[in-house]
DNA sequence: CAGATAGATCGATGGATGTCAATATAAGGA
DNA sequence: TCCTTATATTGACATCCATCGATCTATCTG
């Protein structure tokens, strides 16, 4: 079963990049808070250990990244509300993946 | 006169990006510094208006953002730390203005 | 049903962060 | 030498955040 989307990750970035046309305060707040769940060091390393595979079950996070289970789960849920990745349940395992086109937003805000 | 460039400007970002293969301890934490210093929407706001132009002098930031002169002066050394922009102190003005390369680096960092 | 397991949630805690008033620094002008 | 102006720094404060232990929920197994 999936995980019902958080508003966030149905909303878009702001239209056009940062360095093109001075920032609207919506858009920014909504940058800011998908740059914020980036900004972290064991979330950049869960992200692309997620990245790295199809499919990642939270069990085999903690191990990698050295942090305790609610940690982990802290930390899958951020993500997840960004938008950045996506949990399915199969049974007692949450398999995540990440949604490759949030990073792409993120990176055309950013001016790519 | 040039600001003295911090530390962290002159650091490199991750080698590969996020999605290529797992991010190593060192280089999350860097690319975390540096994500941080653009996860807020002031800053945001603020680099956004330094792009529009060839250079910006604080005093002409604290009307747009809506903060006080402290406030500011905080968050564009927050930007130049990250080595995001660059100050220029021209008389009694610092003329801020923005590190192409850098944001790019960011960008390489998170897939592009 | 009882036990085990994966994950989410709660509560507490120490540390980081955004904000501003007050003050300091530094440069230009009278 | 004063006074004004642009910016930086300091100190205080409220809020946010990463972390973990304890607990709860759901699922699988015997």
């Amino acid at each position: 079963m999936r995980i019902p989307l958080p508003m966030a990750q149905t909303d878009d970035l702001c239209c056009s990049s940062i360095v093109e046309a001075p920032l609207g305060e919506g858009d920014s707040v909504e940058l800011a808070r998908v740059l914020a769940a980036l900004a972290d060091p064991v979330r950049l390393r869960l992200f692309s250990l997620v990245a790295a595979q199809d499919a990642v079950c939270s069990c085999d996070l903690e191990g990698p990244l050295g942090r305790s289970q609610p940690t982990i789960s802290h930390h899958t849920k951020l993500l997840a509300d960004a938008g950045l990745i996506v949990g399915e349940k199969r049974g007692r395992w949450t398999w995540w993946s990440v949604v490759p086109d949030r990073l792409v937003a993120v990176r055309a805000a950013l001016g790519g």
